[in-house]
Parts: C-alpha cells; structure tokens; sequence
DNA sequence: AACTATTTATAAGA
DNA sequence: TTCTTATAAATAGTT
C-alpha cells in the first residue's frame, strides 16, 4: 500500500495497529458518504473497534444496524 | 477522483452513475474487509443500489444488518 | 499530529 | 462492457 506496502494480515504491534484502525476506519466512512451522495444509494457501515467502541455511517433510517444478542 | 476528479454531488448521467456505483462499491466492500483484517475490528457494510438490489460485507455474525420497515 | 513517498482507487477513454 | 491509463486519493512509515 505505501512507503513498504503491508501483508494483508493482523497488525501485531498494538500502535501501529491502534494508527492504521483510526486513518481506514476515517476512510471507509468517508468513501460510504461518498458513495451514497453521487450514487443516491443507501449505505450503512459500522465498527466495532476490539475495545468496543462503535463508530458508524448511515445514509439513512431506513436501514438500521446493531449488535446480535444470538451465540451460537 | 481521477482524470478530472468529479464533484461531490450526485452524478446526474446514469451510465456513468452505475459505472461509478459498480466500482466503489466494490472498493467500499474491499476496504471493509482489509479494516477487518488488520486490525481485527468488526466491520459491517450494506449497500442498496437504486434498484434495490443488496451488497453486504460482515465480518462477523455478531454484527447484523437490516432494513427498517418504520418509516416516521 | 504532520509529513511524504508510494501504493491504491478510480474517472475517462479505448 | 471489460481493459487500460492518467491522475486523484489514501495511507505506511517516519518525524
């Protein structure tokens, strides 16, 4: 991807980590507006990081996300 | 935004609309799963066409996705 | 948090 | 409509 392009794997080392969440959650939502404002499309997107803390898009209230209760 | 980048707005021509919705859909779904990988977040993405048609990436069954049928 | 060197995504064009 | 390519955008490593 850039200056020495990455595996496509789990980021071992946590800041690293924690810096790549925070730049590709910032642009996944970004490209999500962007795609729903010069498509009309409905999008939604959510996040979850691993400390649980939710970050989300949503074109609309016609679609709704959450969090399933059901383990199987 | 590219050999003239385009403006923030919906793209009027539907040709180029469905080109435009056809390849960043697929960006926004590819740049979900990489968010997912690296960083072991859970991620999830839906996606309504104008036709209505669904495009969904979930990086979990834990994270479920759906349409609201309550239209206030 | 800001800076670039690069990679990646993508708007037009073929 | 699938492929190409020039350019914009995103971002990994660095500071």
């Amino acid at each position: 991807m850039v200056r020495g392009k990455i595996q496509m794997k789990l980021i071992e080392n946590t800041t690293s980590r924690q810096v790549t969440f925070s730049k590709r959650r910032q642009g996944l939502l970004k490209k999500a507006f962007e795609l729903s404002v010069l498509c009309d499309a409905e999008v939604a997107v959510i996040v979850f990081s691993q400390k649980g803390r939710l970050y989300e898009f949503s074109s609309s209230d016609q679609i709704f996300m959450g969090i399933s209760l059901y383990f199987p």
